[in-house]
DNA sequence: TAATATTGCCTAAGAAATTAGGTAAAACTT
DNA sequence: AAGTTTTACCTAATTTCTTAGGCAATATTA
């Protein structure tokens, strides 16, 4: 998968956070901090679709604008990214970092370990 | 702390390969994949030593190049953005989502707090 | 329906990132 | 010592990213 630059993403995590896309409209109303202009808007919304991030619905009148790739799955090539470039591509590693570094500590992640075991169990 | 584009991540991955640091020749030597145009690199290295990422030493004859930011502390600020950005900050909810998602089992997590448990006895 | 606002698309200016040419000084080589 | 290589620095071309102007078509409002 392509990387976003810091404008895109922008955009993506508006389209994200509207769940299943909007209108133009919508995505002007939802980007609060330092509005970009209508049209850079725009243009970024043609590059994501180009780059297949984003899909058109309705495409001759008011184009509705969806995600077609999930925060989630971009997320996770981020984390992948990471992992590679600084851990040995191990995912372990990350986690005994952010431990060591006092981000998470053993009792957070005891608790999570319960909780997964006991999804696991359901 | 200031982000690294992609060609300066490039150097100053070579640089902490490096240790200490190194030489120009040990810089373009460690440059495998894809290696840059010599003056390129100076580039890119002047540009790291403008940004804090790198320091000199023997500034007048042969500069010695040193990392500035030890690789560990820039991961953490990438691992932090991530978290920001896609987990509500909590790197709770990474480690969680790395599980659901099957890049690490629940055994390996197992393992790992054992581990960590051990460690902060001794 | 005439005026106003919104949208979509094309285009391009401006900024940032990437790459490398030109040149000179020092260092090695023969 | 003359020729070759390595280094450093300045500069700039190229490419990529970001922002927005111009304009026409549709929609909304007065």
């Amino acid at each position: 998968m392509k990387k976003l630059t810091a404008a895109e993403e922008q955009i993506m995590q508006t389209l994200w956070s509207l769940g299943e896309g909007g209108f133009m409209k919508d995505i002007l109303e939802h980007l609060s901090d330092t509005k970009p202009h209508y049209n850079t808007v725009g243009t970024l919304l043609k590059i994501l679709v180009e780059k297949k991030f984003v899909g058109i619905k309705n495409p001759n009148r008011n184009n509705f604008y969806y995600p077609l790739v999930s925060k989630e799955e971009y997320s996770a090539t981020g984390i992948k990214a990471i992992a590679e470039n600084y851990f040995q591509g191990s995912y372990t590693n990350v986690v005994s970092f952010l431990v060591d570094k006092k981000e998470m500590s053993i009792e957070d992640l005891e608790f999570l370990l319960n909780q997964l075991k006991k999804k696991g169990n359901e």
